[in-house]
DNA sequence: TCGGTTTAGTAAATCGATTAAGCCACGAGG
DNA sequence: CCTCGTGGCTTAATCGATTTACTAAACCGA
């Protein structure tokens, strides 16, 4: 059995009571004799006190839930957890994590299933395709919503990306490089992500004047075959782009494939701009991809920072577009003289 | 606040014992009618059981403690989550998070901190470097080695992917198309389960009177830059190989790299097998790299049935190998006429 | 009518802490 | 000599459930 206060006061001759106040620091009116007897009893018997106890008393369990839907299928997540979990750690939380399945239902029960458990507060951490609305039932405890914004934008604190800065970092970086025809394949399914990166995209050619025919645009699905298909139809068409910007890191993949088969050779032929630096995807083809960075990492340590600053400061909701930077790797260069 | 028994017990005019014993289900002894209004209580109420303090009574926390040295670094530690967890949501338990940082320091805090919170049994996850010894704390507990062996095989129930079959079926795959000049580069470290695919790679080759040339064997680090380097030393010998067998699929991309460099088509003229089917490499090169899969999420499950089962029905120890299907794209084809 | 068994429910202990309130002895002040 | 204050502890209530032991009333057959 574990070692409880009460033998930790037997071995000291004090009551638990006392050693409470010892093991606590709140032995002002405790003396400096009694105070040693009780630490070296606790020490001796490797006293460890019972969280689940205590906590049922101060109605805290120093525990944040996280929330997700998809705790695995992405690598996204992953990092994610690990900044929330790395500053829970330092502040001696802990992290219970829960799935959602994408489905309502089980979300719901698997909330009330932590809410149960009296976590303090929570991360709700849903990949950043929709604006959410999370369960009513947290609205009983701090929740910030990580890689995502709210329905209600003033009722929760959030982080997501600066996709805007991220998409333009990246035009830019096409522009400067000196591409006039910088085309973009977009995810036809229409995320807000998508919506953000297009805005950006299309604002940096306005704001340089650089060309704007329509057939720049193109929607792929988020997979490199599919990708591989929307270069081809863009690299055959009349005037082909000199430069590409890519929804994500997989798109440009299949935009290397298409360039490959059609004899072009990057970034001579064309240039490549992609977007997650998904360092597996970047670094396996030739050469590297130039991506924009999700700063999942970063999200995850500041959501978890919020949590808690709501959690003992009692401070007010924010929201924070976290910034993208660009990685510049061998897959931009100036245009070829075609 | 929340809702209590008391409160439930309160409005059905009973006691918090007899509350208690109809919403568990032991009212062999309540009338019916009584039974109904405590029920009726609940429902409008809206009761939900403060697990803290059922745990603290039960001794149970129906909490599984996840420790794991990479929660996020790898994509791999995602899908052992996720099958962990997704057992554990249908048996009612909840996973409790924490990360070693590699440090042993921080893995024996952090242990405690979950054997604070009184949790019921833990997974031990870390990923396949190496053979692992669990920190001693944990021997008060059931704990279940995931992806990766014990010292003490005899001390823990483990689950790790079954490398032999896994490489077996990856060279075997390429003999049976008929090349008969396999090479492989390894992992340079030499963790188990790059000793373990070598050695099945060694097996088949002997088994079938492959050709065994030393510089059949290369070794490199497991990013695709290392990959080109070992592939171009490879390719430009005296003696080419016609099929390459990597230790993963980073270098295997490092291959692809290396091959079009050197004016090689693949398959055609160079077939390749990786290792650990990461969808994100495997799709992003041309054409689809066949690949070696990596059962995380079954490894996940299985590691929270063997935790479960040891504890509900005292089951004994267990260890299990589980198999690593070969998932095949475009890689792979006879060898050409060189 | 009486002892004995059911039936239906309750009081109180318990899990392992925290903490407000109270008690006792001793010394100082009036 | 009595009271008051204070240092140094302890007692007991509390957090929210579960569960054992017990009671009170109804019932039952002889």
């Amino acid at each position: 059995m574990r070692v409880r206060l009460q033998d930790v006061a037997d071995r000291a001759e004090v009551s638990t009571a006392t050693a409470s106040l010892v093991l606590n620091g709140k032995d002002d009116s405790i003396s400096g004799e009694t105070r040693t007897r009780v630490r070296a009893a606790a020490r001796d018997l490797g006293y460890r006190p019972n969280v689940l106890a205590r906590s049922l008393r101060s109605q805290r369990t120093r525990t944040i839930g996280f929330i997700s839907d998809e705790v695995a299928t992405t690598p996204y997540a992953g990092a994610m957890i690990q900044g929330a979990q790395s500053v829970a750690d330092e502040h001696g939380y802990v992290l219970l994590l829960a799935n959602t399945d994408y489905h309502p239902n089980v979300e719901q029960r698997t909330v009330e299933a932590l809410l149960d458990r009296q976590i303090d507060a929570a991360i709700y951490a849903i990949m950043y395709h929709r604006i959410v609305e999370p369960p009513t039932a947290l609205g009983a405890i701090p929740t910030v919503i990580l890689d995502s914004r709210p329905k209600d934008e003033a009722a929760f604190s959030w982080v997501a990306p600066d996709e805007i800065g991220g998409a333009t970092a990246a035009v830019e970086h096409l522009a400067k490089a000196g591409h006039r025809r910088i085309a973009m394949i977009n995810d036809q399914v229409g995320p807000p992500a998508a919506v953000e990166r297009e805005i950006a995209w299309r604002t940096v050619l306005e704001a340089r004047g650089l060309d704007r025919h329509p057939d720049l645009l193109t929607y792929a699905a988020t997979d490199s075959a599919s990708g591989a298909q929307a270069a081809t139809r863009l690299l055959e068409g009349e005037n082909p782009p000199s430069a590409v910007f890519c929804f994500n890191d997989r798109i440009a993949a299949g935009v290397y494939i298409a360039a490959t088969r059609l004899g072009l050779t990057i970034p001579r032929d064309l240039s490549v701009v992609g977007y997650d630096n998904q360092v597996l995807v970047a670094e396996a083809v030739d050469p590297g991809l130039t991506s924009v960075q999700l700063p999942h990492d970063e999200m995850g340590r500041w959501a978890m920072e919020q949590v808690l600053s709501l959690l003992d400061k009692g401070a007010g909701l924010q929201y924070k577009r976290m910034p993208c930077p660009l990685v510049e790797r061998g897959s931009v260069a100036p245009p070829g003289q075609l």
